[in-house]
DNA sequence: ATGACATATCGAAGTTCCGCGAATCATCGT
DNA sequence: ACGATGATTCGCGGAACTTCGATATGTCAT
């Protein structure tokens, strides 16, 4: 069974991995876009619908106005947190939110924060 | 009345400086001792409960082991952030937590993360 | 095989954060 | 008024983060 109360130091580092990638303006602004991708995004050039595959890097970068490579390292940060998940189609990479993952640590919070 | 489905840039910079404050071991450990007070810290100095007034920063500060400026400085981050609230009594400063406010940041996470 | 294009990785410069000790401020006894 | 005690503020060196341009990898056409 799974003690459900005092957070475990294993949770903890979970949530301070979480922090740490959201404690980033630009990061959690990607965060929030990918919440309503055809909404913040061109639609028409992909074939597949976003919120299937998700987003490309170049969508995303153009959209932020940083450095590809930026955009590429941050992207990464977040899915090390588990927050996105990514998906190669071709030569792109479209990055979605876990949406799993993320009720789970919505749900952890409200525990044990 | 208020907004509730998009997040305004006013709400994410509110998460952004609760994600900044909690981005760091130790001040989210600080956060957690304080869900339990009377179990993590001593009790019989005080006169008062400690879920009333809250815990000095000494006995926080000898908890942690870290310098008391260190600690000094935490309890500050965490209360600009808006996850505690300090009461002077005397010559000792008590931190607790602001149950509200934590409950309005998680629901607002709920919502807008 | 060779370009062209999308992405990832690698330094590097500037900024912010971490944690400390020293100095300062506030409050209580005496 | 003075010293002792708790807390905050200040200045510092070192570590981590931010963002960039350059380079490397991977994939698709030709």
């Amino acid at each position: 069974m799974t003690t459900h109360a005092r957070p475990s130091s294993d949770t903890s580092a979970e949530l301070l991995d979480v922090f740490k990638a959201l404690a980033n303006p630009v990061r959690l602004q990607l965060l929030q876009w990918l919440r309503d991708p055809e909404h913040h995004f061109p639609v028409a050039e992909g074939i597949a619908d976003p919120h299937e595959v998700g987003v490309c890097v170049s969508h995303l970068q153009a959209k932020t106005g940083l450095a590809q490579s930026t955009v590429s390292a941050y992207m990464a940060s977040l899915e090390r947190a588990g927050l996105v998940r990514s998906t190669r189609v071709g030569k792109w990479t479209h990055y979605r939110r876990d949406e799993e993952r993320i009720a789970g640590i919505i749900d952890l919070l409200g525990h044990s924060l």
